[in-house]
DNA sequence: AGACTGCTGTTACCGCAAGTAACGTACTGC
DNA sequence: GCAGTACGTTACTTGCGGTAACAGCAGTCT
């Protein structure tokens, strides 16, 4: 008994409090867009801006925490499916296949986490892509990076030739995941496979078109 | 009789105008950064923001204004590289290097027609990343899909995986070349013949290290 | 000539969002 | 009772995007 509460009756309290700030922040923000104002995320949590400030410091600080959960949620399912216990191959695919559904599922969230900005009114096709993608993207080319360099071998130069590696691969599938969320010109699964095949070197292979030089 | 010089006299002038506006707003905004005010810019022309509203509409006007002149140069260098009359392996390559030769030559323009956004006060690494470089990004994918499509025998389906190629292509190139810009962790040579291993399917071939499953 | 049009440009304002200061309040432990 | 601390408020400042409303200056129409 006793005690503190202090740790309990305040500190725990305040990390919960934050958890139901990052909350109401999460519901508006996947409401309204990236375009939330710090008034409305405020107004939904039941309280006013100078207690985001308290807890955040600047738009920029809840931002990074509402970001930092989703992609963490991420990370470890892609971690699950790079990590299962198959060819290579097949765990490509799988973990293609883990990020494309992910972003499927909860578009929303993609979108925030992607596209953070998206012009204030209604601006057709405001020439705006991944606003702070950086993190996540980035995060996910170092981690995947990592996982070449420790299992792939490839000779001398391997550490940048993983890390090279690991950055275009997840922006790969960054690029070609956002213009099939925005055009679903096929299913998820042609999708990876061509992605699969792509990397296993199927441009290498294929037989120029007649009429002038192959790509 | 008639008319007048009004298409003469004040249509040419309104656009040697506007390409003045935008060669300020090209200054301000490679100075500043994306966070450049639109007073700012019209400072820098020596006029004020109303004429800015009125040449541009609003500031995405006058941003995709901008945005385009410097993708349509990038764009016609890819094209080029692209088109030269060589092996399908070299014409890769070169293409890679000359996206690669462009962002490294001016990085303020790259920034800006990807990063758009770039928190106010220094912070560090604000989780952002590009921002509106979807458009250039997204005709980068499509064009280089229709290279792929008219050149190469994919086979059935051909045209949906010549597009997802050419995005998910486009996509590594960006992703890989944002971080080696940042980091520079090799020569642009290095990168490039990585990249190009990649895409030639090197990541099928390569063996496991041992220790566990390959990737 | 003088009214009309259409461009150039201005100053002065609105609205709104980020961020801050100052003040009040409850609960804790001493 | 008193200090400390987290919670909460109202009210303000600053700065930017965007918009009147107004003014000078061609050239054109009658």
């Amino acid at each position: 008994m006793d005690i503190t509460h202090r740790t309990t009756d305040q500190q725990k309290p305040a990390e919960q409090r934050r958890r139901e700030l990052l909350e109401a922040a999460d519901r508006v923000v996947l409401r309204d867009g990236p375009k939330a104002s710090m008034n409305a995320i405020a107004a939904e949590a039941g309280i006013t801006k100078p207690i985001l400030y308290r807890h955040f410091g600047d738009k920029g600080g809840l931002y990074r925490a509402l970001a930092t959960r989703h992609t963490d949620a991420l990370l470890s399912a892609l971690r699950a499916a790079l990590d299962a216990p198959s060819d290579r191959r097949r765990r490509v695919e799988s973990t293609l296949d883990t990020y494309l559904a992910s972003i499927e599922a909860m578009p929303q969230v993609y979108r925030f986490l992607m596209h953070p900005a998206e012009e204030s009114h209604q601006s057709e096709q405001s020439f705006d892509v991944g606003r702070h993608s950086a993190p996540l993207l980035r995060r996910m080319g170092e981690e995947l990076g990592q996982v070449i360099a420790e299992r792939v071998d490839l000779g001398p130069a391997a550490d940048v030739q993983a890390r090279i590696w690991g950055h275009g691969i997840v922006g790969m599938m960054h690029a070609a995941g956002d213009w099939w969320l925005g055009e679903r010109p096929c299913s998820r699964a042609e999708l990876v496979s061509s992605l699969a095949d792509l990397l296993w070197g199927r441009l290498a292979m294929a037989d120029d078109l007649p009429g002038g030089p192959g790509f």
